[in-house]
DNA sequence: CCGGCGCTCAACCTTTCGGTTGACGTTCGG
DNA sequence: CCGAACGTCAACCGAAAGGTTGAGCGCCGG
């Protein structure tokens, strides 16, 4: 946080890591409007970014605005971890489109210091900056009642196996593959989603996947 | 398309569409880089939008990029065909993340003079803007990829009634709710769902929900 | 004008799924 | 140390979904 000189406003030295470039462009216009912020690199891939985070000295990076969803290759999660892991690492901002609890609980695990969503008004953004820059946590407020919620109701919460055996579901699995795929028992995979429908509230499986998909437990693409 | 004088370059009135601030600041540092370009106004809503693009005369808009996703209220292709409605109406080059059928297939009966993806490079936006303003079609090569393999493939095309089924089987419902729903038997919902499979390739109809999803047939938040 | 396609429905059969009950071992925290 | 939660499996039954055959209607285009 104290990398730069100067006394009341140390310069926060930003990397941006999204590999569209509009994206990249505006966040640029957005944050250089600010005083105390610089950019001191761009990132278009994951891979570039934790290269790019690996920086010391005075050309060290103190934030990583990190998006998610890259195009083949490295996901954004797996980059924040990679940054997070070193030592003396800078703060990651992640900074995506969805506030599924999949991709929040796998940035938060990753190390994330914050998670906003892209349309968040600048000065949002600009704030959490400095939020994560001195350390703090920045959480957006959808961002924090998803997480609330999920602290409320613990019960709802999947098991791990019960997601696992979900996501195969939803690939249009039957029983029996899902079995086959997880070395299970067909009898192991229906109790498994017996106790899906009682959490999710629901009596199908198509409807258990649309329901959690709409709640954010799993998601499409991956 | 000569609404402005000038002889060599006559200059293209921009509206930008986006609900993120952080895209609409992208496209404005990205396209006000081209000397022939002039972006006359922003919108951050459908409606917004709608609205900006009536403009007359001097004011006027020549093309409009065009968001998909809204947050809540009209939808993109909503106001695209709204906007494209009117005489003398502005080109609408639809600007968004995604490359699905459905969405695709929406913008262009919407009547959308093209299409490209959020990570197209900046040149490739130029002079998709420059193609539209003058009358032509500006498709990215991934979304005209998908549009010839649609053109190869008809057999394939799911009718409108069966796309209504397999949305509702996509949103959890039974045979028998969809039957009620559509105010049909059960007889016909399974007779469409059999002829789903077969287009589809898969046998079960989750496997259906997820081999179209996949295929872009479908989307799953709207 | 007729053939094809989409949409509708019925009857029947097989397979899968949904739901229950009951059971056993493991792991973890009070 | 013991209950709670998770994960594993079996047997069973009714309900739902998958699959087939067959058939009637309306519309569009060759």
């Amino acid at each position: 946080m104290t990398r730069a000189p100067g006394a009341g406003a140390p310069t926060i030295r930003l990397l941006l890591a999204d590999d569209h470039p509009v994206v990249r462009a505006g966040l640029r216009a957005v944050l250089d409007a600010e005083p105390d912020f610089e950019i001191v690199a761009e990132a278009a891939t994951a891979e570039a970014a934790v290269e790019a985070a690996a920086a010391q000295g005075p050309e060290g990076v103190d934030v990583v605005l990190m998006d998610l969803q890259f195009g083949p290759g490295m996901h954004g999660a797996a980059a924040t971890a990679a940054i997070t892991a070193r030592e003396d690492a800078p703060r990651v901002l992640v900074l995506t489109t969805y506030d599924t609890d999949a991709d929040i609980l796998a940035a938060v695990e990753a190390g994330a210091a914050g998670y906003l969503l892209k349309d968040a008004p600048p000065e949002e953004l600009a704030a959490a900056v400095r939020t994560a820059a001195s350390g703090r946590s920045a959480l957006a407020p959808a961002v924090a009642n998803r997480l609330m919620d999920r602290m409320r109701t613990p019960g709802e919460a999947l098991s791990r196996r019960e997601l696992e055996v979900l996501r195969l579901v939803k690939d249009g699995l039957s029983n029996q593959r899902i079995s086959k795929e997880l070395f299970l028992s067909q009898a192991t995979v229906k109790s498994h989603l017996v106790h899906i429908y009682a959490k999710l509230g629901v009596d199908s499986r198509t409807a258990a996947v649309a329901a959690a998909t709409s709640r954010g437990l799993i998601r499409d693409r991956p």
